[in-house]
Parts: C-alpha cells; sequence; structure tokens
RNA sequence: GCGCGAGUAGCUCAGCUGGAUAGAGCGUCGGCCUCCGGAGCCGAAGGUCGCGGGUUCGAAUCCCGCCUUGCGCACCA
C-alpha cells in the first residue's frame, strides 16, 4: 500500500469515530504549493456542515484521531480554512519508486476496463482524397485515445469506416473521367462538386493500367460511349449527366477509384505509424448477406442488406411513418430536434439510415462501449443516430456512441491562414506535414490541446523552431537519463532496490520529481477515463522539465555509493515513466539524439 | 432564431471535475558552459480568468442572464 492509500484508511476510520457518514470517501490531492505538505484533504471542511463543527475545530479531532506511522507521515498540520496536511518522510515517498522499477513497461497500468471490448472510429476519411491535416489531428487524437484505453485494461478495436456509397464517391470517378480525357487530350472544365486534385490524374493513370491499355485515348474508344470523348465540345453541364450515367453503370471504375485512394491514404497512415483493425466499408452495409452481423440484435433474415434489417426493424418498433411518400422515424421520441427522413420519396435511402445500421453493426459484434472521433461539425448528427438505436429498443444503452469531437485545425503560413479544400484541388497533406516537421512531433503537436479547443498549427513555427519544440525538451530529457547509464557504465537492469538510501533522497528536486513519477498511474487513469490525450503531453512537459531542473543541480556519477545509487534509481525510475507517457502517444523515447 | 463548443499573460494554450498566492511554452529583457549532453539551466517583466448577478467556508471551474466568436440546424453526404 502507498502511504496515500494508508491515510485515506486512518482518515475514514476516524472519521466514522467522529459519526460521519458510512459513505463518505475522503479525497486527498497535491497542494499547489509544496509547503503545504506532500498530500492535503479537505474532509473537515466537507463534515463541517452535517456534524454542526467548525472546520478547523472538526479538523483538529480527526488529527487527534488518526493513526499515521505506518504511512510514513513526519508531520501533519491544519492550514487556512481546515485543511489537513500531511508531510511524508523522505523515504516513505521514495521508496514508491521501487514500484516504478518493478513494474517497468507495465508503470502506469490499471484494469479499470476489465477486459470489455470497446471500438474506437476514427479518420474515417472519405476515399475521394488524400488525407489532410486535419485527419491527421484525428488520427493522434483517435490513436492516443486507443492507447490510453489499452492502458486502462479495455480491449481495443481501431476501425476506419470508409463513406464508398454516396455521391461524392459518383463524383470522384467522374472526375477520373475527366482526367483521362485531359490525357487524351480532350480537356473538359470540371463541374461543380468534381474533384480536381492532382492525384485524380494518378487514380485515371491507375485505371488505363488496370484495364490493360495503352494509353488513355485507347482506353476511351474501347470502353465509352462516343458521347463521352466529345472532343469537339467543352460543355461540363451538357457532358456532365453522361458521364455520371457511365460511372454508374461501371461499378469496376468506382472500384479502382477507391482502392487507388485507400492506397494513398493507407501509405498515409502508414508514414505515421498508425495501425487499424479494421477497416468496415460503407457498401457493405448495402451487400444482401450482410444483415447476417446484425441479425442477432435485430431478428430477421440474415439474407437482406443490413440496411433493409435495419428499416424493417425500425419500422416494426413502431415508430416510424409515412408522409409525402418517405418514410420517417419518430427520433423527437429519443431525444433529437426533429423526426428524420429514412427512406426518400425516391425509394433511396438517406445517409441517416446506414449510419444507424453500421453503429447496430458495431454493438452486434460485441463492443459494448463504442467511441467515435470526429470533427464537430459533425455534432449535429449524434443525437440522431443515438435516437435511431434507441427507437429499435433492443437494449443499446442510451449514450452509445460515445463522441469525442475535436475543433478544425487552422494551418498558418506565412503568417497568413492556408486554405484547404479538396475540391478545389488545394491541399496540404498529412503527407506533406510530417515530412516537413516529423511525425514524433506532428504527434506530439496535435495531442498537446484538448479536443474542443481550435488548434492552430503554424508551420513555418514548427518548422523554425523544431530545436524549441515541446517534443525535443522531452525526449532529450530521456535521453540524457540514458546518458548517465551510458557514461557511467551502468546496466540499469542491476539496479536494486534493496541496497537504495532511500532517505538519501532530500533534495527539494528530487523529493518534486519523485511525486511527480508517483503520480503517473492517477493521471493516466484519469486521462483514459475523461478521453483526453492532452493530459499525458502536459504531465510529460511537466515532468521533463524537473527532469532537467534536477539533472542540472545534481549530479549522479561522482557522488558517494549512498547517494549514487539512490539516484541512479531515480534516474532510472524517471526514464521509465517518461518513455512510458511518451509510448501512449506514439511517440519515440530515443537513448541518444 | 434554435442547438453544441470556445472566450485565461503580447501569441498559442494548460488549469487534475469546487480548494490555499491562477500556471507552462513561445516572444521580450537580464544572467550561467574546465562540470553525467548548453537540443540545457536560473531570474525578471507581463492577468478585471469576456461582462453582470447567484450558490458557499471557498468559484477560472457549478447555476441564471447578456456580449463576442466557431460549427451545426435537407427527402446532401
Amino acid at each position: 500500500m502507498m502511504p496515500a492509500d494508508l491515510i485515506r484508511a486512518a482518515l475514514l476510520d476516524a472519521a466514522r469515530e467522529l459519526g460521519a457518514p458510512a459513505t463518505i470517501a475522503p479525497v486527498l490531492e497535491r497542494p499547489r504549493d509544496p509547503a503545504n505538505g506532500d498530500w492535503s484533504t479537505n474532509l473537515a471542511m466537507m463534515l463541517a456542515k452535517p456534524l454542526g463543527e467548525k472546520p478547523r475545530a472538526l479538523a483538529q479531532k480527526l488529527v487527534d484521531r488518526l493513526d499515521l506511522d505506518a504511512a510514513g507521515v513526519s508531520k501533519v498540520d491544519i492550514a487556512g480554512p481546515g485543511f489537513i496536511n500531511f508531510y511524508l518522510a523522505v523515504g516513505a515517498n521514495a521508496r514508491g519508486l521501487t514500484t516504478i522499477v518493478a513494474q517497468g513497461d507495465a508503470y502506469g497500468r490499471n484494469q479499470s476496463g476489465a477486459g470489455e471490448r470497446v471500438v474506437v472510429e476514427f479518420v474515417s476519411a472519405n476515399p475521394t482524397g488524400p488525407l489532410h491535416v486535419g485527419h491527421g489531428r484525428q488520427a493522434v487524437l483517435g490513436d492516443a485515445i486507443s492507447a490510453l484505453l489499452e492502458w486502462a485494461e479495455w480491449s481495443v478495436s481501431r476501425e476506419y469506416y470508409y463513406n464508398d456509397a454516396g455521391v461524392q464517391i459518383q463524383n470522384l470517378a467522374a472526375s477520373v473521367v475527366v482526367r483521362l480525357r485531359e490525357l487524351a487530350g480532350h480537356p473538359l472544365e470540371f463541374p461543380e462538386g468534381w474533384y480536381q486534385g492532382e492525384y485524380v490524374l494518378d487514380v485515371a493513370r491507375a485505371y488505363i493500367a488496370d484495364r490493360g491499355a495503352r494509353n488513355a485515348q485507347e482506353l476511351l474508344e474501347r470502353e465509352m460511349p462516343p458521347e463521352l470523348l466529345g472532343s469537339f465540345q467543352n460543355d461540363p453541364i451538357a457532358l456532365a449527366p453522361a458521364i455520371l450515367e457511365f460511372v454508374r453503370t461501371h461499378p469496376d471504375f468506382v472500384r479502382v477509384a477507391v482502392d487507388e485512394l485507400r492506397k494513398t491514404q493507407d501509405r498515409d497512415l502508414k508514414a505515421f505509424g498508425l495501425v487499424f483493425d479494421t477497416y468496415f466499408l460503407e457498401s457493405s452495409l448495402y451487400a444482401p448477406g450482410s444483415a447476417r452481423a446484425i441479425a442477432p440484435v435485430l431478428g430477421g433474415d440474415a439474407s437482406e442488406s443490413a440496411v433493409d434489417a435495419t428499416v424493417r426493424a425500425l419500422v416494426a418498433s413502431g415508430h416510424t411513418y409515412e408522409e409525402d411518400g418517405a418514410l420517417w422515424l419518430r427520433t423527437e421520441e429519443f431525444g433529437d430536434d426533429k423526426n428524420r427522413v429514412m427512406r426518400k420519396r425516391d425509394g433511396t435511402y438517406t445517409y441517416f439510415l446506414p449510419d444507424v445500421a453500421y453503429h447496430v453493426s458495431k454493438w452486434g459484434r460485441g463492443f459494448t462501449r463504442a467511441i467515435n472521433v470526429q470533427g464537430t461539425d459533425h455534432h449535429g448528427t449524434t443525437a440522431r443516430v443515438r435516437a435511431g438505436l434507441q427507437a429499435l429498443e433492443v437494449g443499446i444503452p442510451k449514450g452509445y456512441p460515445e463522441w469525442v469531437l475535436h475543433n478544425l485545425v487552422k494551418l498558418m503560413k506565412g503568417g497568413e491562414e492556408v486554405k484547404f479544400s479538396k475540391r478545389s484541388g488545394s491541399i496540404v497533406t498529412l503527407e506533406e506535414l510530417i515530412s516537413e516537421v516529423g511525425r514524433d512531433a506532428v504527434r506530439y503537436f496535435f495531442s498537446m490541446r484538448k479536443a474542443e479547443s481550435e488548434l492552430v498549427f503554424d508551420i513555418d513555427l514548427a518548422r523554425a523552431q523544431s530545436e524549441e519544440n515541446p517534443v525535443y525538451y522531452i525526449q532529450m530529457a530521456h535521453a540524457r537519463l540514458c546518458g548517465i547509464f551510458r557514461v557511467g557504465g551502468i546496466d540499469p537492469a542491476s539496479l536494486d532496490a534493496s541496497n537504495v538510501d532511500f532517505d538519501a533522497l532530500v533534495e527539494p528536486e528530487e523529493r518534486e520529481l519523485v511525486k511527480a513519477l508517483l503520480d503517473f498511474p492517477a493521471l493516466l487513469a484519469g486521462a483514459a477515463e475523461a478521453l483526453e490525450p492532452h493530459r499525458i503531453a502536459s504531465y510529460l512537459l511537466d515532468t521533463a522539465q524537473l527532469v532537467h531542473t534536477w539533472y542540472h543541480k545534481h549530479h549522479v556519477l561522482d557522488q558517494p555509493p549512498a547517494i549514487l545509487h539512490s539516484r541512479l534509481f531515480l534516474a532510472h525510475a524517471s526514464r521509465i515513466v517518461l518513455r512510458n507517457g511518451l509510448a501512449v502517444l506514439g511517440i519515440a523515447a530515443p537513448e541518444r539524439m
């Protein structure tokens, strides 16, 4: 048991002796100012009213009844309005380092997830272009949240959802036709809403290769109706319907386009060191037989499609109605602003329906918890998706799924904002950003702020200041600690806690560092519960600063044995914590730089 | 208009779910290299926590009302 646990237990006993309710849970916190002790509690202030006493008097009664010898408390005092402050003996605190060294790579883990299955969906970019910087923030957030949950012993599945069934995919494929014409020497202006990016040219070339054609001209003549060639005309408005009709009737064409974009995106993700467990295609929800996965939840015919099964189940639940030839769901009954159309007058589904079917699939695949990482522009959809799941009345919890919505990234370059738009073709890709400032720096910058805050990413600053970058500062602290062992020719694995005099770590910088290291597991648990990786980023920066300060002021290798051994132990424990924290954020912990 | 975020140092942001004298990085100014890595360290200046009420021992944090700002409010995705 750590000192804090013992103090908490003693407080509980004392409070009960004084007649406090059995349900109270004394809270210990770190005073901001170390002069106020190692631990502090506001228990006396909390109990003052129910027990009808003045806080300070009650604090004194509590203190009189505390038995703290086992906890290594050297002093207790009552301060301010009624805080009880506890001062630990140097050794009692520092002995906690043995836990860090003993647990090593596992230090900071907890079991709160108990092996429960959770799916974390993130990035989920439409396969209509390369990943841009906004996706980068989401990739980092989602990956770090996944890691946090893994450290809390959740069984995590990282999932990427491809919207490959909507009109934007038709527009992408149509844009490839325009590029094919261009390659064949028949340029055409892009109609509104089509994709003009240079990467579409690559897709066009891939299609030529896929069809075994020598060049674009040959391909166009062989496979496309003459009116699409239209070498004599350049009227996008007249040609667009014919082009769209062509791609609609040539699924292979769409398939090649999606495959190519997926390859590009996969390359970006790989450069980021990001691996997904599952790629879920929206189009699969329309495939006959796709209801099989959700049949255990919805019942019914496993041979139909997931979207059809979902519609049928919603109709059967009695929460739907027809109006103006469309099929509506009464999502208002489940907390949405207004009712939603599921099936349009023309018989096709709105995007709302596959969203619901997709989340039924998550539930049906055994994920008792689902977390979606998306941009704040998606917040309008949260209420209706949850409402759709509730309307099914199949026991899915009200708060399913959870959302972590992040604000958008504003890119600055040369002192002004860089506008990026896929359709206009002006993109700052994730790949470009990584190659300019480095993978570790991108990961750190994108995880150092809480999701809801807008993130201004100044490319010039990130590049120009790469040496002042916080991530280097943290990595440097880690490398320096490694340097001690390297220079001293000491194997950290040879350190033995039984040879360490923990009472020797008396310097203020040492005591502060020890406390920070011991706080890591609680910090990690809090970050996991709140789904806030930025707490790890801040913690690492603070702890790295404590390391640098300590390192600069107190030497290790030229000290007498008692001090040498205790400081080596502290250095090793510090290194473990920095490395583990960096690991959560997916950032390297180099041993030298 | 309605809904969801955000307003904290010159700039970019933290603030551990209500605690003690509100913090960090960058920037500015001033110091420190015979020393385990100067990619570092020490110090200074810099604040009406958007505004006004309320709740209580105690509010940047919770409640109410304003102001500014981002986003969302389709039989588009």
